[in-house]
DNA sequence: ACCAGTGCGTGATCTGGATCACTGTTACTT
DNA sequence: AAGTAACAGTGATCCAGATCACGCACTGGT
């Protein structure tokens, strides 16, 4: 199956290639079966907005191909951007449930793919599959708790550098290896970079200069490749 | 009933005096009978920690007498006080439902009473009353949106003048005057507010005679008049 | 009365990072 | 191939607010 953007259509959960240890991703039967029903799916190209903060809220969108940035932004434009969501992850869940204007806005930051659930379906799927609602629950305080890492972050790491550094690490974390180096592929520009840490493009040009020279990371093309996660862990002490 | 602290014990949710709006405050009659078999209550004198920041979670604590501050901190000992909670408040609920260690560090403002419900009997009360399930869910929920609007204001607000504006106006909304102005009892230090708004205690004392002198506010003895709402407003723009 | 502890007000410095202003570099588009 | 955006590096300047260092007022304990 062909769709624009040179993607191919997943359209079928059951069978999606991407299952795995996500919410809505590994139900039961059934409930993969109601799930599959009540789901329309759709194609977005890059810069899409899935929906924007401040809108009653329609239904969620499960993320199957391609990542989107969680930003929020004040009326003088400035932005902070909160998380990037990957494949498997449920936007809009948090809105949904408690019928509140979505609090950030999601942009496709590439071409991809995600399933919309209108919100009385998803509500009437909740009450037909308590135990699918137990999990949202669950994943509404894990959200909540990643509110808070933000919350700590912003309001205790001082620096620029710290903040940087943690932002290193965290995403170190996913692709280490043994030997305290690791590599990621480096998706976001200077700009974006500067939105989730709160700083501007110009400092995270210099943060890249200083912690090159201080043999902290590397960049070999758009390959980031950290060096050392101890010393890392030094600069953000907090 | 005479207690320490020169406090009056409420010992019956049923007879509570501050019964109200708040979750757990006015269930059905079974599900009120049922809990104030699983709670127990205390007295807490000024400066008690109900939980610690890390802390396994025990249960959650309803306050029913007195302030408590919520915060947290880093290793170097910089403090943000994320909210003031007040009687009939729910504490520690989001670490109990999803079972981490309780995100803040709850603290007693003034000599108060609380009651506890260990996280068991509540995870059985919450099995037994689905429809109080419901409410925490809810709960949750808006608990995420409140820290959401604590991301914005720290991420966003730019000045240390328009966090100290943001908080007069949440302050204000409360008992607020026709005529825009209002009043409220100042019952925390310098030093705290620093700490709400992510400043120095030297700033918030300048920011008082600033704002002072700009006919934005004015201080009787311990009571705080709020001169203008729109003036204020006008400075948290955001 | 005394002292210690805690909170408050204010001046004098110092500085990290925002801001401004460029140039250089890719990478689409036509 | 040329033209136009968007992205990236880097110097120069500036300033809000942190930090340091006081003195002063109040409150509670002995």
């Amino acid at each position: 199956m062909r769709a624009p953007y040179g993607l191919n259509i997943l359209d079928n959960c059951l069978t999606c290639p991407v299952r795995g240890e996500h919410l809505f991703c590994n139900l039961s039967l059934q409930a993969g079966q109601r799930l599959n029903e009540i789901k329309s799916t759709a194609v977005y190209p890059k810069g899409a907005m899935l929906f924007i903060e401040g809108q009653q809220p329609r239904g969620v969108f499960v993320l199957c191909v391609g990542k989107a940035k969680l930003s929020t932004s004040s009326r003088e434009g400035k932005t902070i951007i909160t998380k990037i969501s990957d494949s498997g992850d449920v936007l809009g869940l948090n809105a949904v449930v408690s019928n509140r204007p979505y609090e950030v806005t999601a942009e496709m930051m590439e071409p991809g793919q995600a399933n919309f659930i209108p919100r009385d379906s998803l509500v009437q799927f909740l009450k037909e599959f308590p135990e699918v609602a137990l999990r949202v629950a669950q994943q509404l305080s894990r959200n909540y708790y990643t509110a808070y890492e933000e919350i700590r972050t912003l309001g205790l790491a001082a620096s620029p550098s710290e903040k940087f550094a943690k932002l290193l690490l965290s995403w170190s974390t996913n692709s280490g290896q043994d030997d305290g180096s690791s590599q990621v592929k480096l998706t976001l520009t200077h700009e974006e970079i500067a939105e989730m840490i709160g700083t501007t493009r110009e400092t995270v040009s210099r943060l890249f200069s200083e912690f090159k020279k201080k043999q902290l990371m590397q960049l070999k093309g758009a390959t980031l490749v950290i060096r050392s996660r101890v010393a890392l862990e030094k600069i953000v002490q907090s």
